[in-house]
DNA sequence: GTCTATATAGGGATAGAC
DNA sequence: GTCTATCCCTATATAGAC
């Protein structure tokens, strides 16, 4: 089995886990290889497994959340496109967001900056849309951080409440969100 | 050391490491107390004294976030109060919330049950102040909603930017998130 | 590349002295 | 109530055959 394989394996279990909680043999369970054969993949263990994934994540969300972003149609298709990618990849919320797991405990230790980094980078491309709307710079800035605080408090709700139907409310509220003034 | 003054003790390690990350021995740690004595105020070991933590949380919620809601005073005012109760509880935004923590891995199955009462303690409380101010009931639980989805959020990106300014802008907003229809 | 078998450390938890 | 000492188990990780 190619690397390329294991990785999206390994996701749910940090995902529902966290990186403390995930162990290796579970790890090896949801991919089907043995630990050994893992740790001949990721010969630096369960760290470097959890890098991996985030690698793998970072770039997921470039080519299915970002991307739509680029095209030529207008902000507000663009926008529903942009939710129509994080809906999925939430799963409705059913899934907890690596991210907001990753930034607990040992995990944040080791892979602080790598998260930091992505969250901006978030950030960055959201409060870039807005602006490009006519929104200045410092009001992009607090709609894509409020849009980001949105999507990341309704998947804490959805995780407790198990009701779906809060993702959908909060993610259709993003657009109008972001170009709010 | 009686009882009570252990289990604010053990909170910031279950808040920061989650339940699978905090370790018996950095709980003995943080309460100065060794393994074996902390084994005898929790019988039932990590999962009691996690227990134990949820029903102090619960109860000082209860006495510094939802009394405030309780006076004579006009409902502008007793939300404010609520927020600064809410700023001090989750330390302008650098504690984590337990509950979001808890509401992962293993400690979910273990405790999914409190959590997801406590959460809907929360949501009425709010819920109910909203109706007060003459907002309509289906109105007023998406506006709690949206409230605790701000503070969850809010907490998740401090967590990884480490901007507390982010919480307090988030905070600020929940009076107006709460009556607004 | 994948496995079985194993090493080593640390986890949660208990026994029993004081 | 608090401790030291210890048990057992599971966790991460490695060695080496196929």
């Amino acid at each position: 089995m190619p690397k390329e394989e294991v990785i999206p394996k390994l996701i749910p279990v940090f995902r529902h886990c966290g990186y403390e909680g995930a162990t290796v043999s579970q790890l090896s369970k949801a991919t089907g290889l043995k630990k050994a054969s893992l740790y001949h993949y990721f010969q630096g263990g369960k760290e470097e497994m959890a890098k991996a994934v985030l690698e793998y994540i970072s770039h997921w969300i470039e080519e299915h959340i970002f991307a739509p972003l680029q095209t030529e149609k207008p902000a507000l298709d663009r926008l529903n496109a942009m939710c129509a990618g994080i809906d999925e990849f939430y799963k409705s919320g059913q899934d907890p967001c690596f991210l907001a797991v990753m930034s607990l405990g040992e995990a944040d230790n080791l892979f602080h900056q790598q998260l930091e980094q992505s969250l901006k980078k978030w950030l960055d491309t959201l409060s870039a849309i807005a602006e490009e709307t006519g929104i200045p710079p410092q009001q992009a800035k607090e709609n894509a951080e409020d849009a980001m605080i949105t999507i990341q408090g309704a998947l804490v709700l959805v995780r407790v409440t198990k009701d779906t139907q809060v993702f959908h409310r909060a993610i259709a509220k993003i657009p109008e969100i972001l170009l709010s003034n």
